[in-house]
DNA sequence: TGTACATCAGTGAACGCGCGTTCACTGATGTAC
DNA sequence: TGTACATCAGTGAACGCGCGTTCACTGATGTAC
């Protein structure tokens, strides 16, 4: 072998993650192939060795959230092993947060894409329903009710939290789409049954040091 | 004049129609100029007297929902005037029915292009923004509960509607879709206060006469 | 009513650009001896 | 340790295609007389 062992896995991952960050704020059509190995320190003719088409990639890119081990790492201030009760409303809130507001391109991919995908192919969706599929698990386990309703308003909450970050971004007025995040945030947490936590600035990174 | 009045008019309806159609069905970038004029029963070159541009084309498109005194045409079923009461349960029921799922011809904007209007400009966004807006205002005026967590409430349930819709359609198991669906319907409704209703056939399109 | 005319809605060929994809080639790497 | 070699990761020029936009032109319409 020419090269170590690897060595195309760690490219294969630079490539992925390149074009991660890329389709997450412009979009699959307005990213270019040689965009994509530009932002992995390649260029474009190489790409064709990793994956058979551009599409093809897709649905590697989505797949990256919730069911990868790092995903976490996009949002800082989740630091709870999702399996546990309590990763439930600190992903609701991080979900809702400014932070992920703003972060396009660490962005889920559920907001950052959901018409891309509608358009897409199979593979792509069904990416797309393993990652939905992960964060109402991920919901339902935090949530105290049992019965067969709870699967109901996990699924619920789950839509909740993704349409309202898919509507806020598409707003112009900043303030509006603050009060509808602030609004979701709010009936998401009373569906789960979380509403009384006392520590719900948890998942907010802390902006500044008290200055008084 | 050469031509009677109100034929320009008439004719840049004819072509925001077709392009509704066509954006909704396959998104703003996969859609030329050509194929808008040619479903408008016109050629490419006289675009350019109506628009300045393709993009200028968008924001026209995205506020014949709600605000466009038609819109309620795309949804057979709804046929409450929406300024009353009544139209507020409806209208969740329909957005989340579906009919509205299979018609993406006829599809709410907010459900086939939130992608695309994130990367628009301020024009799009505006018009996506008074879309959402109006769609609250409805939800609002039929929720009994007063008191400033109405408007709380009324948000988040359009942002469930939304939502619900835009990951159902992303989806590719059909059941799990139409599960989703069924779920937000439910906790949209009780957000509500509509759960008890007893008509909650009638938004449905009836698919066939009773075969027994 | 009929004819000549002015207006302008609509046409379609042409231009330029960017992008997905291909392919013959280069050169970096580990291996054999 | 050092040299020749085989492998294959990566390069970048080139191709073909589709699309947004422009523009000189055509022809349908209402108007003046």
């Amino acid at each position: 072998m020419a090269y170590p062992a690897g060595h195309r896995d760690e490219v294969k991952k630079k490539i992925v993650d390149s074009a991660r960050r890329l389709f997450n704020r412009h979009g699959f059509d307005h990213v270019s192939v040689d965009q994509i190995m530009a932002g992995a320190g390649l260029t474009r003719g190489g790409f064709y060795s990793y994956f058979d088409s551009k599409s093809d990639l897709y649905a590697d890119v989505l797949g990256c959230f919730f069911t990868d081990p790092e995903w976490k790492n996009c949002w800082e201030g989740v630091e709870v092993d999702m399996a546990s009760q309590e990763a439930a409303p600190q992903v609701v809130e991080a979900y809702l947060s400014r932070q992920h507001f703003e972060d396009v391109e660490n962005s889920c991919p559920m907001v950052a894409l959901p018409s891309d995908v509608t358009r897409s192919g199979a593979r792509a969706k069904c990416a797309f329903e393993t990652v939905f599929k992960a964060m109402v698990s991920v919901i339902e386990r935090g949530m105290a009710a049992g019965g067969k309703e709870r699967h109901t308003v996990a699924q619920a909450t789950a839509a909740l939290c993704v349409g309202g970050m898919v509507v806020a971004r598409a707003m112009e007025d900043r303030r509006v789409a603050d009060e509808l995040r602030g609004a979701c945030r709010t009936v998401a947490l009373e569906l789960g049954g979380w509403s009384n936590r006392t520590n719900a600035r948890k998942v907010r990174p802390r902006r500044r040091q008290a200055s008084r």
